[in-house]
DNA sequence: ATTATCTATAGATCTATAGATAATGC
DNA sequence: ATTATCTATAGATCTATAGATAATGC
């Protein structure tokens, strides 16, 4: 049982030995890139950053990846809204502003959790590309399911959802600037609700509403 | 009287004559530069691909700027938003749900109004460096307006603040996927009356009350 | 023998500078 | 003479490949 995670490794050793770290190779990689992606953008980071920053030569990333794109990619994979899942349940849902507060919250969340903030990369050029658009399938996904969810309560519910996910990726500029807690998901999904337009109390509901939804989802 | 913006230019002439173009040079720059990071971000934009969108080789670029990074700063101080001219007076106003829509639309406005969306550049990851702090800067500025403009109305006027501005800042979402018209901007800035949790008639009050109020401003 | 790293480097950029050149202005 | 462009290129990257090497595994 070596519990130092110690010198028990197969391959040539690094030049600069490991610095701790459990994870795989694989995933500090996709960690370094992750940060620095998040920091720099993807076009302003390059390989040799990236390795630096793990601790290994640049040409030894491409053991692992075939290019600074397939990292990228994979980010974007890993990413992807574990929301998704969420979306189908919550479509079947009839009380639609609970259903609506529960998704907002749950999308917050999900991007709080996310490693190094990597949803900053949902705002980056590179993104647009139809290389990446997997990826962007899915956030479409989820920009129809909250059309779906205000539809009947709005005149313009493409309009409103696109409105209530802007509201949900703020939790990302937040992050960036280093200020989100434990009140911001709440917070924001409860902006969610206002913005339906109900009245004060409706919306009071809603959220009580939402978040037993949650908490019987959680099973 | 020339009409035909022809050749009475100083200077050796261009490989490539010049397409029509009444633009200044340096206009002609910061306009391809602009449209060229909009669509690929600052660090995925070549000095090579503007020189090539204006018809001029890539080293006469230096003829107008010292570098690249002073077109993107150069950019960033045009498009500061006119919106700031507004925060001064828009302060004064006691009607702060008014003056809180009337801010919000003539922002969304100038967003609106700004050649080839340049407002993406905000989301730009090169826009955090400290190089660009004045322009942030006023960023801030608008934040603190947007701030104290709810304050007294929400429990905490930091939050709603900057999700006010983050329902602003949708329309460069919506600029880049083509989607916004005249309707837009009326939509967000009441949206973000909606925001403040007033009852609705409360907020029918205000969008009147921000219509008036900036017609009375244009003067 | 297999694995995970390394060193070295080719080839393709990319930015910025130096200096030539083709117009007009005087 | 002045101006606005050009051509040519140095120097600094940056990505990706080829092939060597230092471990463990059998």
């Amino acid at each position: 049982m070596s519990t130092d995670s110690g010198t028990q490794k197969v391959g040539r050793p690094r030049a600069k030995p490991q610095g701790s770290s459990d994870l795989a190779p694989r995933d500090q990689i996709l960690g370094a890139a992750a940060a620095l992606f998040a920091e720099h953008g993807y076009a302003g980071t390059t390989t040799r950053a990236i390795a630096e920053r793990v601790g290994i030569r640049q040409a030894s990333l491409y053991y692992y990846f075939a290019g600074k794109d397939e990292i990228l990619l994979e980010l974007l994979e890993i990413s992807v809204r574990p929301s998704l899942a969420y979306v189908t349940p919550l479509l079947a849902e009839p009380d639609r502003p609970a259903a609506l507060y529960a998704l907002a919250l749950i999308d917050v969340e999900t991007l709080m959790a996310t490693p190094h903030n990597v949803g900053v990369l949902y705002l980056s050029h590179e993104v647009q590309q139809p290389r990446f658009d997997t990826f962007r399938a899915h956030r479409d996904e989820l920009a129809s399911a909250y059309k779906r969810l205000v539809e009947g309560l709005v005149d313009d519910p493409q309009f409103i959802g696109a409105c209530c996910m802007q509201l949900v990726e703020m939790v990302i500029t937040l992050r960036r600037d280093g200020e989100p807690d434990a009140s911001t998901a709440p917070a924001i999904a409860t902006a969610c609700l206002r913005l339906l337009g109900l009245p004060e109390d409706e919306v009071t509901r809603g959220v009580s509403a939402g978040e037993r939804l949650l908490a019987a989802l959680a099973d």
